[in-house]
DNA sequence: ATGTTTGTTAACCATATGGTTAAACTTAAT
DNA sequence: ATTAAGTTTAACCATATGGTTAACAAACAT
């Protein structure tokens, strides 16, 4: 790839620019801004990374290959669909605390433009529902769980998990609690969201 | 209010500012691209709604109190829990796959500007979950419903109403599904959703 | 008819912004 | 020590952008 000796000023950077995008989108970000943050001189933003389209492309990658194997965990492993559920959840809400803005900022900038997720196909281990659905209809015909597709049961999954993280200011407001209260809520969540969905597929 | 004769203007204004922001975000809008969707001259922006600020939070209001209604419905009519989340639930996704751009639009620019909501609250009728929080307790105590607390169910509706649409290129891409299909699954949805909910939280 | 308020336009302005350049500095191989 | 390659900086550039201005037109009141 790059014939850089030391990659110390790349990541500088990198982890810069992964703050101020994430916290304010391709278009609100500013290339001083990044540069201020890894404090560096601003060519040095275009010396790595030619353009600020490259730049956001690397962060973007970067942190969408942080996701994937969290659903490829979901999506690929043996277990039974509800120890998948129990241990998703729990394990993705964990997760996201300790990277709030990522969510958001992967919806939000594929939002913004969808074909990029052409690119990650290639790049990123992506996930793929395959052994999922085959997995839900097996217990489905089984008996064990009541009769649902699995892409909507893998949407009600995402769902409960992401959203909350996606939509805080939101919710906060609605439900007029404050941030110390959220995170308890959240913490909550862990146990609550896999009990909820496994009673609503339960026979 | 304003003392303009007509308005013609001002809501060819508004109507332009509304799909360029909802599409853009407030960042990635331009002024001049809203003059010429709304067919008239820039400084006519100005004139009308002095700044960019003023004319995005014109449009954010108006979007916001689209959605209030829906939420103020399922919070505080005298109707069950349970029918209230067959009502929403259906309605709620009607009244989205019609304006797709909106929830994600709010979502967003609340996260960039969080302290936002503060403003809503005095202008827009903001809804609130009081009612609706003694009714599940009611229904709990009743032992109609499981126990839960009403501020996980109220997000659970939330997310699983919401989320698909705020989503769905994400959705799109892991399930491998097209446009086409992606509409279909969610005007399954429609029933799909209340029918989860109701199994979750059903004794 | 005349003056006044409101609406509209083209031209303009100051600044912000992504990006470039050329020179200087550092490192390490020869 | 010299050279060459990679790294860093300050200054610079072209353009985009939100916003303003001044002149003009239309509508309306007197």
């Amino acid at each position: 790839m790059t014939k850089h000796k030391d990659n110390q000023t790349e990541n500088q950077i990198l982890n810069a620019a992964q703050h101020i995008f994430q916290e304010k989108g391709m278009d609100g970000a500013r290339m001083q801004e990044i540069a201020d943050k890894a404090n560096i001189n601003k060519a040095m933003l275009h010396y790595y990374y030619r353009s600020k389209q490259q730049l956001f492309e690397a962060v973007f990658k970067k942190a969408f290959s942080l996701l994937a194997p969290q659903l490829n965990a979901i999506l690929n492993d043996d277990s039974s669909v509800e120890d998948k559920i129990k241990n998703f959840t729990h394990n993705y809400i964990s997760f996201i605390v300790k990277h709030p803005y990522l969510p958001n900022f992967i919806i939000q900038e594929l939002n913004r433009n969808p074909q990029f997720i052409a690119q990650l196909r290639t790049n990123v281990a992506f996930p793929t529902i395959n052994k999922f659905k085959k997995q839900v209809k097996n217990e489905v015909d089984n008996g064990t769980i009541v009769s649902i597709s699995a892409e909507q049961l893998f949407i009600n999954i995402l769902s409960l998990n992401i959203f909350p993280f996606v939509a805080s200011p939101l919710i906060k407001a609605f439900t007029n609690v404050d941030d110390k209260t959220y995170k308890t809520l959240m913490e909550a969540r862990k146990t609550a969201v896999s009990d909820f969905i496994i009673n609503a597929i339960k026979k």
